[in-house]
DNA sequence: CATGAATGAGGCTTCATTCAT
DNA sequence: TATGAATGAAGCCTCATTCAT
């Protein structure tokens, strides 16, 4: 018994979806080829163009996929409550690297998406949008009691968070040799975790 | 003493790195062709061979360019003393992003590179030695005399610092929709500075 | 009787056929493609070689569909006689102007055939017999009535006046240029009319 | 000793727009592709792109080059004079008849041109001008003298010369068929033209 | 030192057609 | 009857590079 014809076609569109971010994320849109897309996804040239129009549009539509595949890793933030403040910078660290580690193409499509784009998808807008107002207002508590500066907005708090763990996953390699080899260790990354998570939260000490 | 011949050549090799450093940090390597490098150094095409050998060492040529002057800046840290302990952190957060500024191409070379290059290039290596040996000692001085946490080690500091500027200058597309806009404002980025600053250094609070 | 379903068919087989002959009009073969042409029709790209075979046949089919409609409009000849001698020439000229007015894609039709086939197609053949038996006859009452010259035969009286329509109707645009502009306008085309027919029947002057 | 380089351009120049007449005239824009035309100039296809830039530029090139070509032969319509008026009429008709003779690719370019060219080309205009002004006087003359009817324009008479010549080159396919073939062949050609200018000049009669 | 000519490979995209449901 | 999936060839054009002057 065969596979109905739409299941195959929708087979098709995921494999090239699939290809299209894996080779997309390594190569970037110009160091990636049509042919390269269609034999890593198995499929014939002509079957990107069917699917997704061109090129371009399956760009966008791989960095949609990866963007919103990494930011549903998020929602595991709103679970976050107020005893969780005392640990709230350590455990966002923890959580962007994590997801930066789980989605190692994320990196790469902010990179080509920075590098490339020269105006703001709209649909970029809001994206973090719900783990934020959940973030803020746990922040905001956290402000109450003391645990956060009064003086530093939330704004910059996150800021500096997802910063530190960006600048971690995606300039390995330059900071590797200018900044210092050890901190991409293993072990490394623990302490750069923790002192980070002491140094911004030092309020307490 | 150079004949008129030789100045010219110099004249024509300054103005195709020019060229290159101004279209590989706008368009990266694949999308800058040998016929745009040519047309914007208004130079014939075949001299980019004479000079530079092929399109890859230019580029690795530019890089190393930007990187370089970029990096002169930091002379200017040399001078940082111990009085300057209780702003560091805030004055080197002004200079990083200063640096930024004075050099548009660096972070968009420094993307490119992170994002192409598979090994790390050796020439990088040293590159920020000079300054931050002295910022280190300054920074155990620093710990000493209880500016700064014992618990957190120079390296996690300055990557911290590092990490914040380059995010700020190179991801303003993407942290743009996806954080705040007003942290990317000229007054935002007086914010951003000044709370980033107070929350690192709050150990004096 | 027919059942619905093969009515269906029959209006399918229309759309295919009306949008191939509005298309290869307006682009030729080559400038029109199958799924321009499905696209036009309405219908999936596979009803096309369903009805038609290919893409050569569906163009012959529209070729002789338009020639057989506007070939139609030469019964009207049928009706002229004796009477009409005296303004034969005038009346052709515009009956042949009127036909590609009324038929917009015959020239179009005819410059591409002749442009692309090799050979005479055969069903060209007596496509206008019918209604030059009639003028022929009429044509020979006329030269001995004296309203024609001897000297000039049917042939080349009628091949004049369908060089004279046909010229004026498919060169518009190099003409206008070439030639004059004012022939072209409403006005022009009376003048053309009236006085090519004076010109060619002046032997009564 | 080896051509000098400009020459070989030169030649390879010239090559690519012969290769582009022939072949646009016989398969129009879109049969001729950009490797019939490097096969057919023996060129690699990048050096059309270096000399014409598009495959339409070519195009454009090569179509005036052709009306350019043709038209020149009307300089020798400059040398008619009053002594010609009698035979002016069959003098034309011979004229533009051999044009089209020596000029094979003329009609077709005329063909495709009619057909794609959404617009008049500004260069097409006053290219017969020079010619038309000589004629126009003669024709004025002949008016005078009684030779042409006060009744028909120049511009009416020069048309009719030039639609029944071309009609007669261009549209051999088809009025073989649909008309005469007799009309065709070398002492039809005759007849046609004596027949014609009878028809058209037997004011005198 | 400098230029323009020339090349072969590969870029993205569309084509006419056939297959499977 | 009708549809969407799939294909391989070919379309135009640009690429990085080398050659000849």
């Amino acid at each position: 018994m065969k596979t109905p014809i739409q299941q195959r076609a929708v087979k098709t569109k995921e494999r090239i979806l699939a290809a299209a971010i894996r080779l997309f994320a390594r190569d970037g849109f110009q160091g990636t080829s049509i042919d390269d897309l269609a034999k890593g996804a198995k499929v014939n040239r002509q079957r990107i163009y069917a699917y997704f129009g061109n090129k371009k549009k399956l760009f966008e539509t791989a960095m949609l996929e990866v963007f919103a595949g990494a930011n549903a890793e998020d929602d595991r933030l709103l679970e976050l409550n107020e005893k969780d403040l005392p640990e709230l910078t350590l455990i966002l660290l923890r959580h962007y690297l994590d997801v930066h580690r789980k989605h190692p193409t994320l990196h790469r499509m902010i990179g080509w998406g920075n590098l490339q784009l020269r105006e703001t998808p709209q649909w970029l807008k809001d994206i973090k949008k719900k783990s934020f107002i959940h973030l803020r207002q746990l922040y905001r508590t956290g402000q109450k009691r003391g645990v956060f500066s009064e003086q530093v907005s939330f704004d910059v708090y996150i800021f500096t968070l997802l910063a530190v763990t960006y600048f971690h996953t995606a300039n390995r390699i330059t900071a590797t040799q200018t900044i210092s080899p050890e901190l991409f260790t293993n072990e490394g990354i623990n302490q750069l975790v923790e002192q980070s998570a002491a140094m911004i939260m030092q309020k307490g000490n």
